[in-house]
Order: structure tokens, then C-alpha cells, then sequence
DNA sequence: AATTATTACTTTTGATTCGCAAGCAAATAT
DNA sequence: ATATTTGCTTGCGAATCAAAAGTAATAATT
């Protein structure tokens, strides 16, 4: 039992309601910390979502669903408010669109950055015999050339897509 | 039918072999690098073999059984295989005993030293407040002020253990 | 003002991945 | 000769991912 409260009504009678913490699922396998990283990290779809925000520059729930990854609506809900529970995300109100929100990473998601960053230039130099149509671009170059600039290039344009 | 053939046996009889290729997983979701990154090693347990082999030294089947994360052994088979096709390690007989194998990273499975050093560094900065038994060590010290050395050294570290 | 479309979800059902426990063949140790 | 070890495979169940349909609130259209 993790939580109880009771609510008086009317005429003698009370609600009673109690919330039960069962099956909790253990969230980190040991100590370590580049296997804690994966334990909220590694799965199909965090960093995905990551890098659709910094260097996509998405940031609606529409615009994930309109990603060329197309993840599907469920999965997407899920993963965003487990983003937004480990501090890597926030959401807020569109300012004129009360429908609409805007979800953006924070300095804890900005953080990731360079791990996206080795991730591209590991791919372009590892992956391309299992994904030949894996796209070139100039930012590729970029990143390998300048990889530190391309990183805080890559933060401070997020921070000032973000309009607070 | 992805293959086939025909193995000639006595008294007229012959068999036939076919193998159809059904189901077969789409296996990159789009053209992205670092999308394609996460369809190889985005999961719980890739990274973490690799960590396993580059810092923790682990090289048989029983050293990953063993170790901290307790892998189960059907997954621990199924990932082995998987970093293998990906070219990421290479297995090879135990010199001296025939019922062990040795498995060590190949120079692809070492260029993801960055990542794994900069998650370790993402951990140690983000994730203390969710796992606070996570470990501290001289070793996260280092990587944090001697990242480039840090990494040449995981790497040099590794090709020396690697019997040729 | 009524109707239709949009947004961000939730729910249901099914597919895939992960995990547990038991079993197996080959090799090594006793 | 027997027991133990190693690296798996198999069967079954739990957890995660995915597709499709549904929902309530809000915005756009008529």
C-alpha cells in the first residue's frame, strides 16, 4: 500500500481510497552508470525522439507522428511522459493554440547532445553496408570535422527555438 | 523461397530442401544515421555487452552470465549473434579449452568507445537523483577530464588483451 | 449556432522482445 | 565411468512495441 486517504461524504459515509504499489518494476539493473544511462535510454524509441527534437526541431506531438520513423500514437504518449519523468523533456501550452502542446528538451536532454553526435558519426562510418540508403548530408561532415562547435551550435539553436 | 536444393540419395529418392524467406523485419526504419544507430544497438542489451567486454573485461559467455546486469542466456546467445552479423565482435576457440569461446570487440565494436564514454559521463551528471546507489570511481573522473586519453586508452587497452 | 475536423491522447488486440527454467550435446574434471 | 561445465536451444510467460479504433476538448468550417 503506497498512498491511502479517506474522504468524508454525507449522512455517516466515507470514501476510501488506497493505492497499491505492486509489481514495481526495477528500474536499474546495478551501478553502473553507463548501464543506468540504458536502462532509461535503451530502447527503440528515447533518443529517437531526442534527436527528432534537437536536430528535426520537432516539437509537437504531430510532428513525432509525422516523422519518417512513424511511431505509432500509444508508444509516443508513453515515451514522452516517461522523457518528461526523467527531467529530459518539458511540455507547455501552445500561446494560441489551447489543442496544441509544445514539448522541448531541457539542459538535462541538451546534455545528450553529444552522445547523438557520436551515434551519427558512428553510423555514417559503420552502418552504411547494412543501410546503404542511409542518407549524406553536410551536417555529417560538420560533425566530424567540428564536432565541439557542431555540438554547442546544436544546443544554443535549441535553446533559442524556445521561446519562454 | 529464398533457397533451394536438391541432395540426391539412393533407390531413386532424392530430397528436397527449401528454405522461404517469410516475415523478414524490415530492418532500418528510415535513412537517418543515428536512427539506424538506434535500430542496431538500441535496446537493453547491446551496449551494455559491449561496455561489458571494452570495460569490464568480460570475454566468455560465462563472464556476461556472471556479471552484474544477470543476463539470461537465450538473450546473451541471441545478442552475440546479432554483434557478430553487425561486425562489432568476433568470437574465437579458447587456445587450451575447446568448450569455451572467446569473444572480443572488433575495431568497429571499439569505435563505439565515445558513446559508451559519453554516456557514462551523461549518468554520472543526470542520473544520481534516480539511482542513487550508482558507483562512483577514479575512472568516471577521468573520463570526465581526460576524454580523448581516456578513450585511446579503453581502446589500446582492449587490442592488448586480444590474443592474436 | 451547428457541424466537421483536428489534437493528443486512451483502449483493445496482436506481434515482437525479453526473461525464466529446464533440457541438451560436447567437452572437461573427478 | 560418472559428474560437472559450457554454450547454447526450447517452451512458456511477461513486458514492450505496434496497429487500429475510439474519445474529449478545441478549432475550423458551414
Amino acid at each position: 500500500m503506497a498512498f491511502e486517504k479517506q474522504v468524508i461524504l454525507k449522512n455517516n459515509c466515507f470514501l476510501q481510497v488506497i493505492l497499491y504499489q505492486v509489481n514495481m518494476k526495477q528500474e536499474f539493473r546495478c551501478d553502473c552508470p553507463v548501464t543506468s544511462a540504458l536502462d532509461v535510454l535503451g530502447d527503440k524509441w528515447m533518443l529517437v525522439i531526442i534527436k527528432q527534437m534537437l536536430i528535426e526541431e520537432k516539437q509537437t506531438f504531430k510532428d513525432f507522428i509525422e516523422s519518417d520513423e512513424a511511431i505509432s500514437t500509444n508508444i509516443l504518449s508513453s515515451k514522452l511522459k516517461c522523457l518528461e519523468h526523467y527531467g529530459l523533456i518539458q511540455r507547455k501550452n501552445h500561446p494560441t493554440n489551447k489543442k496544441t502542446k509544445l514539448y522541448h528538451l531541457t539542459e538535462k536532454g541538451l546534455s545528450l547532445t553529444p552522445t547523438i553526435v557520436e551515434l551519427a558519426i558512428w553510423s555514417d562510418q559503420n552502418l552504411r553496408e547494412h543501410n546503404p540508403i542511409m542518407r549524406e548530408s553536410d551536417e555529417l561532415e560538420l560533425m566530424k570535422t567540428s564536432k565541439a562547435e557542431f555540438i554547442e551550435r546544436l544546443k544554443k539553436g535549441h535553446r533559442e527555438n524556445w521561446l519562454e
